[in-house]
DNA sequence: AAGTGGTCTAGACCACAAC
DNA sequence: TTGTGGTCTAGACCACTTC
C-alpha cells in the first residue's frame, strides 16, 4: 500500500491511504485513526512524514486533533462545495450546465479608470486589455463579464483564447500559478442594458462580483465584474477560520 | 532575536522575525529572504524548524517558493480582507460602524422542517432553537437574521446571551472551536415584512447569506439565514487556489 | 559545480489526557 | 504511568536553477 520506490512522495502516498479508508467505510466520522507512532511503524516510515500526511489532511478538513486524546475524522462535508478559484465554465459544469461564451468586445484601453490600473497594479504602463462576455449555461444567458487584464502578462492573448477559460490560459500557456482571489459581493437591480441582455425584465435583481485574481508572486492579473442573474445563480464558499496571530509574550 | 527559552515555538519567532522584517522595510516585494540554511545556521536552529515557519508565511500568501531558486517576498495584499469567520458585530466594527442588535423571537422548536434538521445534522432529536433578530450599524437597520441553534448544544444559551455573539459563547462558555463555514450568497428582491423591518422600500434589492458553521469536529451548530439591505452591505471574501489531488503515479 | 527548496530519517523531550 | 500530539534536531539525498 506504501511504494518507497514511487515517485509520488510518501507522505502524498499516506493521505491517500488514509482518504481511501474513510471513504471505503474503514473508518468513520468521530472514529480514531492509529497513531502518528503506530503508522510510522506500520509503514516502516518515520513519525515526520506521516505528520505531513496528516497535517494536509487536518488543513483539508478531514481530520482534527485533539492533544493528549489522537487524531479523529471529521464529519463529512455536506452538500456543493466550491473547492479553490474555478473558471465560470468550470463552475458551470460542476453545476451539471453546459457553458458556452459570447465574446461581446475585445480591446486594449490606453487610459483606463484609475481604479482599474490600482487593482491591476500597473499605474507604471496605463495600458490594460478590456475583455466583454455574456455567459450561457444550457444556451440562457447567466452573466454579463467585463474583465480587465494586465497588459504586461497578456499582450500574447489572441482573440481565439477569449472564447474559453482565461485562467487555463494563466496555466498552461504563461505556466504560471493562480494563488487567491478577493471578491466583493453584492445585490442590485439589473441596468437597463444588462438586462436586456440577460433577457430579464426592469426590476429584475442580480448579484454582482467583483474579483482581483493574483498569482503565486502576489501581482494581480485579472480585475473581473461580473453581473448574474438572480434567479439562474448563487455562489458558494467554504470559508475556514484563519486565526489571528495569537497574542502570546515570552516568559524569559 | 530568538529565544530557545522562550515559551513561544521557535517556528513562531522565525515568523514573526520575517514578518517584522517585511514590515519594517528590511525585505521588499519580491526580494529574495535568505535560504533555509543561511536561517537555521544565523538562529542555530535546525532547518526543519525554519522550513515550519517558512511553510507558515507560505500558506498565508506572505512568502512564496520558487524550486532551486529560493523564497521571495509576495506582493502586499489590497483592501479590506476578511479573515476567517466572524461575527456581525466584528464585522462591523471593522468596517468602522457601531453594531447593535433587537432580539425579535428566542424559542425551542420541536417539530421543525426537514432540511434544519438535515442542516444541523440532528434528525434524531427533531429539536431546535429558533432565533430571530435584527441587526444594526449605528443605530439604522442592516440585516435581518433567523438562526437556528443545535438544541443539543445550545441548551443552557440564555435570552441574555442572545444580545450578543453566539460565536463568542460558542468559544468562551461551551469552550469549541469553531472550524468552517459554508455559505450561499444569492440576491433578491425584499420581501414585505423584511422590507418594513429594514425600512427600505418594495422592489429594493436585498443580499441573502445562508451559512452553516462547524466545529472542528466536523459537527454543524448553527445554520443562519441573513438578509442584508443591498445599499449598506456587501459581502467581501478572499478565496484561495486549493488545488485538486494531482494525478501522478507511481513509475514502479 | 554550487546553491536552492522538496522529501525523509531516527531519534529526542515536552505538554496534555486518560487511567 | 502510559499514550497522544507538539516541537525540535542534525543529518541525508533528490530535483531543479543558475553560472
Amino acid at each position: 500500500m506504501i511504494n518507497k520506490h514511487s515517485s509520488l512522495p510518501l507522505y502524498t502516498q499516506v493521505e491517500r491511504y488514509l482518504t481511501t479508508e474513510i471513504k471505503n467505510g474503514g473508518y468513520h466520522s468521530g472514529d480514531l485513526i492509529p497513531s502518528e507512532r503506530e503508522l510510522s511503524e506500520k509503514f516502516q516510515i518515520s513519525r515526520m512524514t506521516v505528520r505531513q500526511a496528516i497535517n494536509n489532511l487536518v488543513n483539508k478538513g478531514i481530520l482534527y486533533r485533539e492533544r493528549g486524546k489522537g487524531t479523529f475524522v471529521a464529519a463529512p462535508k455536506i452538500g456543493y462545495q466550491l473547492k479553490g478559484i474555478v473558471s465560470f465554465s468550470e463552475d458551470m459544469r460542476r453545476r451539471g450546465l453546459e457553458p458556452s461564451t459570447k465574446v461581446v468586445s475585445f480591446k486594449t484601453i490606453s487610459n483606463p479608470p484609475e481604479h482599474i490600473l490600482n487593482k491591476l497594479a500597473c499605474q507604471d504602463e496605463k495600458k490594460v486589455i478590456q475583455l466583454e462576455r455574456i455567459r450561457f449555461a444550457n444556451e440562457e444567458p447567466v452573466a454579463i463579464e467585463t474583465a480587465y487584464l494586465s497588459y504586461k502578462l497578456f499582450a500574447n492573448l489572441s482573440e481565439e483564447d477569449t472564447g474559453g477559460s482565461i485562467y487555463d490560459f494563466v496555466r498552461k500557456e504563461l505556466k504560471l500559478e493562480i494563488h487567491r482571489a478577493e471578491q466583493q459581493i453584492e445585490a442590485a437591480i439589473v441596468g437597463e442594458k444588462d438586462g436586456f441582455l440577460l433577457d430579464i425584465s426592469p426590476g429584475s435583481p442580480v448579484l454582482i462580483v467583483n474579483r482581483t485574481t493574483y498569482l503565486s508572486n502576489g501581482v494581480p492579473f485579472e480585475t473581473v465584474k461580473t453581473v448574474f442573474r438572480a434567479d439562474r445563480y448563487h455562489f458558494s464558499i467554504e470559508m475556514k477560520n484563519e486565526q489571528e496571530d495569537d497574542h502570546v509574550f515570552s516568559r524569559d
